[in-house]
DNA sequence: AACTTGATTAAACGTTCGTTTGAATTTTAT
DNA sequence: ATAAAATTCAAACGAACGTTTAATCAAGTT
């Protein structure tokens, strides 16, 4: 690395890598420290204590990515006025910052796509403590789905809404060790292309999910009732 | 709880409810034995180690549900013979019993669904440690995709498939504090009418992936290209 | 040159962790 | 009833943890 950093960017970058790896209770303060080659002392000095510094890392992405992305809505809604915006403009919006954040900023480097994933994934005493990134977001995108899928009940746009949620965070943590998995042609790791899969699969999945989940004692329109019997499950 | 239970069964039950709150690393030994009535040692007598206590606990559960997800495409592939069997019923052996593992075997209890999700929570570190339940299952559902889909390129398989992990992923997560969560309307709850959600959602998503993310410098057919600009990203 | 301020350092703090020990206890088999 | 085997228990082990302390260093100011 770079020695003309600053010790609060070395901490910052070093931790970021390591969180994204072990995860928040698997990484101590000491592995930090020495990767950042820093002393211990000084995350307590810049940082307080291990949370500040968690809470600083991802401060330092999730504000201009999530500025980002609302800067993307306002210019879809701008250009669609009154009326409703396509789903694949919102979704867009909404998908493209998180996935290009990592490469337009860092270049090669996917410690944040890791770290992001971990948004989601740690227990939920760390998520309270960045959630409130995303409450502003939510209300406007959440706001913006309804409007794109004007016939959806309430009921369809949550679950629609939280489906995405799904494969965008499963794709943050699938993109940082794609050539690990089974299966994985050769071909499939652009980061571009991947953002227009996630788009293609939401909006074609969100659509469809108006009128569906609607029988109770006939799931699926009946079609698939004979996996309702005694098969053990 | 009850007092018949074996000293093994009840560090088993209460190694699930905290692992699944608090993540591998977030759990202590003591927590465990404390919450389950038993002494600290006996996790080290009857399982070895923390490490074995966890494969433990995954064992109990991700046998029979992988088990029943064979079943389940056992029957839909028996019942196609040589054609390509409808992409709903491979996702709903693929996902119903994941859902509704929890459901059919505990009652109420979702502690399994909140440690399922532990399952790609985890560090990589740890997730290799029950890698093996999966092998075998996601090379059966590999090929009964591939089946079921016929015109699709391995690629669009691949991430057609992961967006579908994706989704029940992040289902489990969502399901186990979905009063939690904003947005949520009062009716979501129901176990039943959110498989057929995803199977909407994953269906209507994977069908889709066929033909898209083949445009390199015109990504989603040209009607986003303005997104593409100087936007801030 | 003396002083102030902010940053860095080595060392130690008390706590909690997973694991081990060896004796006490319960269960099983003879 | 007695021996053997399996289980439970309180106590302690060394290691690693987050945090704190007080001394040292490096600039900048007067």
């Amino acid at each position: 690395m770079n020695d003309k950093q600053t010790t609060k960017d070395r901490i910052l970058n070093a931790a970021e890598c390591i969180f994204a790896d072990k995860g928040f209770d698997g990484s101590s303060l000491r592995d930090i420290t020495t990767a950042a080659g820093v002393n211990l002392a000084s995350v307590s000095y810049h940082f307080g204590s291990k949370n500040g510094l968690i809470e600083a890392v991802f401060a330092r992405h999730l504000g201009p990515m999530n500025a980002a992305r609302i800067a993307l809505l306002d210019r879809v809604e701008e250009q669609v006025g009154e009326g409703s915006p396509a789903i694949e403009l919102v979704l867009e919006a909404f998908i493209r910052p998180v996935v290009m954040h990592d490469l337009a900023e860092h270049g090669a480097n996917d410690a944040f796509m890791r770290l992001m994933s971990r948004c989601l994934n740690e227990p939920p005493t760390h998520l309270e403590q960045f959630e409130h990134h995303f409450d502003a977001l939510m209300n406007r995108f959440h706001a913006a789905f309804s409007r794109a899928l004007p016939d959806h009940s309430p009921n369809e746009i949550f679950w629609g809404v939280h489906f995405t949620l799904g494969i965008m965070h499963h794709t943050l943590h699938v993109l940082s060790h794609l050539h690990h998995l089974p299966f994985c042609p050769s071909e499939s790791a652009d980061a571009q292309t991947v953002v227009e899969r996630l788009i293609a699969y939401a909006a074609a999945g969100m659509k469809a999910q108006h009128g569906s989940g609607v029988s109770v004692n006939e799931p699926c329109g009946g079609t698939l009732s004979f996996l309702n019997s005694s098969v053990n499950l």
